[in-house]
DNA sequence: GTGGCCCTGTGA
DNA sequence: TCACAGGGCCAC
């Protein structure tokens, strides 16, 4: 569920209440939450957070340990949360990891750091800076579409000759990043062209108009915190605000907020999809 | 390229 | 009871 504006509003939340503080340990109550880097976990007692960013839907904490630099990316896929509650909290039920952090390398834990994920997918990865050139997903990442022109953008999309359908190259993450369910059926929608389209069929001019409309709609759902469909809270625990603003994901069957008809669903690219037959063209 | 799988909770 | 939610991976 946490899409690009998602990971970035938590990033933002989380950072304030993180940066500069000590991590003592990391309690591990699922193992396969960490998904690699165990083996690095004794070098983090005393490491400080030294920086809490996004690339692409991944959230990264930069760590200066003690004995070497580390960095822990966090995928939070559908339902994974990071939230910092006081030291002494209990887990929660799906409570995965906990980082006690303090104000100083060694001492007391003064809060907690919980990744709590119900539905298991998501992961946190320890690694040394220099080892994300082993991990294959981070390799493949294509551009950030905030970091990128529309025309940077229609070229990751039409990047391969091939019959893929539009909606199937905007949730491609090896050409442009960020991009989930929502916002790509937002983007389309706005963009004007169905989700179904292949994407050989769609002139250049459109693909650069459907990066502007991406480009736009990730900044507005920056602006308002994210989406909140059913359990995204960012870091503070706060919902987000842009799933008031959806025009067609979620509204299947309602009549589009453009012209009325009703919008179809269908099945592209393997997800739920909502679109409207009258605004949208192949 | 497509579809099953991982997994839990929700709603019909 | 069962379809569905879906990001990424894997087998086909």
């Amino acid at each position: 569920m946490p899409e690009l504006p998602e990971v970035e509003t938590i990033a933002r939340t989380l950072a304030p209440q993180v940066q500069d503080k000590y991590i003592l340990r990391c309690n591990v109550l699922s193992p396969k939450a960490m998904q690699a880097g165990a083996e690095l976990l004794p070098a983090l007692a005393g490491a400080k957070i030294a920086g809490v960013r996004r690339r692409a839907k991944l959230l990264l904490l930069d760590l200066a340990a003690p004995s070497q630099p580390l960095l822990a990316g966090f995928h939070l896929k559908m339902t994974g949360k990071l939230f910092v509650h006081p030291a002494g909290t209990e887990p929660h039920k799906h409570s995965k990891l906990i980082f006690e952090l303090g104000s100083a390398p060694a001492g007391e834990a003064d809060s907690l750091m919980f990744f709590d994920d119900m539905r298991t997918f998501g992961y946190c990865r320890l690694m040394r800076p220099e080892g994300v050139k082993d991990w294959p997903f981070w390799n493949k990442l294509g551009i950030e579409p905030l970091l990128s022109t529309p025309e940077e953008i229609a070229l990751a999309l039409q990047n391969r000759a091939s019959k893929t359908r539009i909606k199937a190259a905007l949730l491609d993450q090896e050409r442009v990043v960020g991009i989930g369910n929502i916002y790509a059926d937002e983007a389309l929608f706005r963009a004007g062209i169905r989700p179904d389209a292949p994407l050989k069929d769609i002139s250049f001019a459109r693909l650069v108009n459907l990066g502007r409309n991406l480009q736009e709609i990730l900044q507005e759902a920056i602006a308002a915190c994210g989406s909140s469909i059913r359990d995204y809270r960012d870091a503070q625990g706060n919902a987000g605000a842009f799933q008031n603003n959806f025009r067609v994901y979620g509204r299947g069957g309602q009549p589009c907020k453009t012209c009325r008809a009703t919008l179809s669903s269908a099945r592209v690219a393997g997800r739920g999809t909502v679109f409207c037959e009258h605004c949208q063209k192949a």
